[in-house]
DNA sequence: TTGCAAATACGACTTGTGTCGTATATCCTT
DNA sequence: AAGGATATACGACACAAGTCGTATTTGCAA
């Protein structure tokens, strides 16, 4: 039975990080490690948020493994134990299950067809396909 | 302030549907006008699920104006108040937002490179790409 | 027309997420 | 050494989403 939600594991046998979680992985990607308090910062410029807050997500995090942290000084310093593009990757693989039953395809159609696409991201798209297919030949052609 | 959850009026004024309601819209998509005990045929098909559970979300959905129902008869018939493109659209620009920080073009990149796009799918792409640069050139060029 | 099967209505419970308040520990400064 | 500022720890609350049980209504068949 395929479960609803995509936390509460998937066929992965791990959790996807909460949009909450995910926003402060972004920030610890760009930043690198990070106290807390830096970490609050950035998200108060985002939104409003207090400082204890972002204190128990990063320690949540901290507990399902997605982020370590430095104890050795009074500011704990917080890493994030996973690589943005492998989180990417799972959370596009949910969507695309979710929404376009499973097709990469019809993803990338919908979103390069309507707004949100300009010729040149387009051109920029194309450009990239051509050295993907150019990478397969090379490999194995 | 950008709120942090799609639900919950995003800059847009009305809200995304949850991933049940989702699978639910997906459904009726497909099957077009639906009694609530067809629905619950197709979703028991792939989780376990009641039938009042099934019910429930139709009920909400109409409540929300997801759906309209028709109620001339017993068993009420519900179909889609919303165009599938119009609310795949939707959910492309928050998932681009969140996870690309609004770049399209890093979806895309992310989507085709990975595993999940076959060569085949790649020179799909291509193809469709070439349509709507036409499509473009011949509008306004 | 009476009663059973099937439908709807709706309250209530569960779990997950995000939020914060408050208690406690720790450092630094004077 | 004392006290304020700043950290962490952690319990508790609010709210949304999904789930279902149970009560009530309604149509049809015997």
């Amino acid at each position: 039975m395929i479960p609803l939600t995509t936390t509460g594991l998937g066929r992965r046998h791990f959790m996807d990080p909460t949009r909450a979680e995910f926003e402060i992985l972004q920030i610890l990607w760009e930043d690198g490690p990070s106290v807390v308090r830096s970490v609050h910062e950035r998200l108060q410029a985002r939104r409003e948020i207090g400082y204890t807050t972002a204190l128990k997500l990063l320690q949540n995090m901290h507990q399902k493994g997605f982020v370590e942290r430095d104890e050795s000084t009074r500011s704990h310093i917080y890493s994030p134990c996973l690589k943005r593009e492998e989180v990417q990757k799972n959370l596009v693989a949910d969507f695309v299950d979710r929404v376009f039953a499973g097709s990469t395809n019809r993803l990338v159609v919908q979103a390069i067809s309507g707004r949100g696409s300009t010729p040149k991201a387009k051109r920029e798209i194309r450009r990239l396909l051509a050295e993907l297919e150019k990478e397969e030949d090379g490999r194995q052609g």
